[in-house]
DNA sequence: ACCTGAACACCGTTCAAGT
DNA sequence: ACCTGAACACCGTTCAAGT
């Protein structure tokens, strides 16, 4: 909606938006090998030097971009917990769905997101540290609906969530690198290899015995 | 054993090994950021074009040092199953902790290893793709082994190990990345909570109900 | 306050030579 | 066969200037 009706040329307008939007763009279609800052600059019409007036680093402005990521995890998140308002397994289960699906999608992102090794873009950006809490706050609440229905059967709400943000993430993980094209070509099959997944783990975690 | 007789100047010598010694230290102590080709031929003692006689590029390097990762961790699963040869459940349980164990003490060979994003090393390199293969083998067959025994309710070898394997992977990735710094700070702490894990992870493959 | 251009140190890679 | 040195195109970052 707001997209079309975008200045051609900004000598000067919100160049940080831009930086950032352009940079996600570069992202998902040349790698993190293919965004620099220089291209990033150029895409969004200013000498390579400008971002420096918006962002002090380049992985602060990496960071800018896993950001939006995770408030778009929250957002999914969300959804789900609002469209399953009365039934927490399925909650549960349609979360890491949800989570999957957005990696697979955006796998440069998530990438960014989690990347481990010395990009450790978190210790170096604040805002990133708090949408990604903010995120597995999200996948916690799913959890604490469910002990509140009295489905499961420990009671550490946080280590269950965590058991089951590893499950999922581990998932995603795999499929992104590609460990598991016979079982996950399609995004159908991605979305059922999760569910039998999630299932599983559910399985794991419930108080009653039967399952289907 | 075969460290202390090194020589102290190959003019010539066997030059590719050096390279992906002196690359794994360097990756080990500076990240993969501190990987440079040519910091890594300065260390080897040659100049910064040498290298390209035995790699056609910075990334086959790179896929030689995961390869070294993944040989190390089938090295680790094998051994599990020969300690634990009468335990398949143990077994299970024994080969998550070393897989995550493995990937907390060399972080950046495990990002390297499942890196997935556009650094899809796998992809330029048979060998890497080949050990990764291998090391997965090494998991079916625990898996494989707990079947014979019995032990679990579903009959598919390879998709419980995919989902076990994607559970431990997801433990380490979130522990390396530094999202459980709480609860996974000591190594003792990372044994426990990866066991607590797979212990959940098998309660939901157990073909009984009652667990310890 | 925001942007530009020249400049610096660094990197991956290539190529004509050297031994 | 294996290694070197100069060279090229590229990158992140800095800084004195411009408006």
């Amino acid at each position: 909606m707001t997209r079309q009706a975008a200045p051609k040329r900004y000598h000067h307008g919100d160049l940080r938006n831009a930086l950032i939007k352009a940079g996600t763009r570069l992202l998902r279609d040349h790698g993190v090998a293919g965004l620099t800052l220089r291209t990033v600059a150029k895409r969004a019409g200013v000498s390579h030097t400008a971002p420096y007036r918006h962002f002090p680093d380049k992985v602060s402005l990496l960071a800018a971009i896993a950001t939006v990521g995770f408030e778009q995890l929250s957002a999914a998140l969300t959804e789900v917990v609002v469209t399953h308002a009365d039934d927490p397994a399925k909650q549960f289960i349609e979360a890491g769905i949800a989570y999957v699906l957005l990696a697979v999608r955006n796998p440069e992102t998530a990438h960014l997101m989690f990347g481990g090794g010395s990009l450790d873009l978190k210790d170096a950006d604040q805002t990133l540290e708090l949408a990604g809490k903010r995120a597995f706050e999200d996948l916690v609440r799913i959890v604490e609906n469910g002990l509140r229905a009295g489905i499961y059967r420990d009671g550490d709400a946080e280590k269950l969530a965590l058991v089951a943000w590893a499950h999922a993430h581990g998932l995603a993980t795999l499929i992104i690198a590609g460990r598991i094209k016979d079982a996950a070509s399609s995004e159908q099959q991605v979305i059922e290899l999760t569910r039998y997944v999630c299932q599983t783990q559910l399985s794991g975690m419930l108080n009653n015995t039967s399952v289907n």
